[in-house]
DNA sequence: TTTTTCTTTCAGAAAAGATTGAAAGTTGAG
DNA sequence: CTCAACTTTCAATCTTTTCTGAAAGAAAAA
């Protein structure tokens, strides 16, 4: 397959990935460029290969910043900024999983802490206790497993599953 | 806190938490409301309680059990139709893991195949050719670990845990 | 300092996604 | 078979999210 068809592809559905996970297309698109090009793009040339608008490219490469997925990079005798995503893509995943871990599952988790005990003995009472501590140690497991992904190195998923399937 | 409070906050938490994760907010909290209620609920009181009409209720309590996360169940007695959730939370995870697994994993990893051979020799086809690998075969991994996952049983985690870290 | 180049912001426009409600469809009871 | 009770569908509408583009801001160069 030719080069300048195999981004667009990737690139075109990568958006439409991140968009199923809530993650604005424009966003993960960018991303997907910033991953498959070897030197850093300026806010222009982002904006040209995806044909968005200024604004547009700067929020979501702010986002990224913000995300730790990209960063300004300084190219000497230039004077605008340029930007380069972070391409090990075990990096990427642990970015991406500690993020949503803050910004999701905490609230979350606290939120269920919030609504524990409720008063009443009834089925609905008994039912709702029940479903509620159940999330929340379900939740505390999902978190204890990111956890330790996010110290592992990138052999952890392999060494665990061959030692669990022999 | 009372009961009825306590519920109303989870169903709109879980909505919102829902939609955070691509899934639409009404369905989350369809799901969210039959979760915390012992019997089994009749369209028109899912209507009722989360004021929504009967079209919108309609629609995403089939997409529910297109996911196999609720079931029609006949009350005796009744012409209605009445809706359950299903409440062992570990069962829930497995089904939404499946069902992502299949519905966005897999064709992801079959279109990462598709566009891992391309021309060229420069810097940029190395880079999308180095990319793309990587994240198939993070894909992988993760595509294996779900597979454990979904076989195992609660306390897969929990062991695989204790024994990682001592 | 003034000009030039580039970045950021944000109100309004556009697009995408969700919801309604009324009509058509189905099914069991009589 | 006919009626009544209930479910499903879908075009129109509403809501939310995303995007644009022009104006304001910042900082290097002249």
């Amino acid at each position: 397959m030719e080069l300048a068809e195999a981004r667009k592809q990737f690139v075109a559905a990568w958006g439409s990935f991140g968009s199923n996970w809530g993650i604005n297309r424009t966003m993960a698109q960018i991303h997907a460029l910033l991953l498959v090009t070897a030197r850093p793009l300026a806010a222009d040339e982002i904006m040209q290969e995806l044909t968005i608008s200024r604004g547009n490219a700067n929020m979501n490469i702010r986002e990224l910043i913000n995300w730790g997925l990209v960063e300004r990079v300084v190219v000497s005798g230039e004077r605008r900024e340029f930007f380069s995503a972070e391409k090990d893509i075990w990096k990427v995943a642990r970015i991406i999983v500690r993020e949503r871990k803050k910004r999701e599952l905490e609230p979350m988790m606290r939120f269920l802490d919030s609504i524990s005990q409720v008063e009443g003995t009834d089925a609905d009472a008994a039912t709702f206790e029940k479903t509620i501590s159940d999330i929340r140690r379900f939740a505390q497991q999902a978190d204890q497993a990111m956890e330790t992904m996010l110290k592992a190195d990138e052999n952890w998923l392999v060494g665990t599953l061959l030692k669990l399937m022999r």
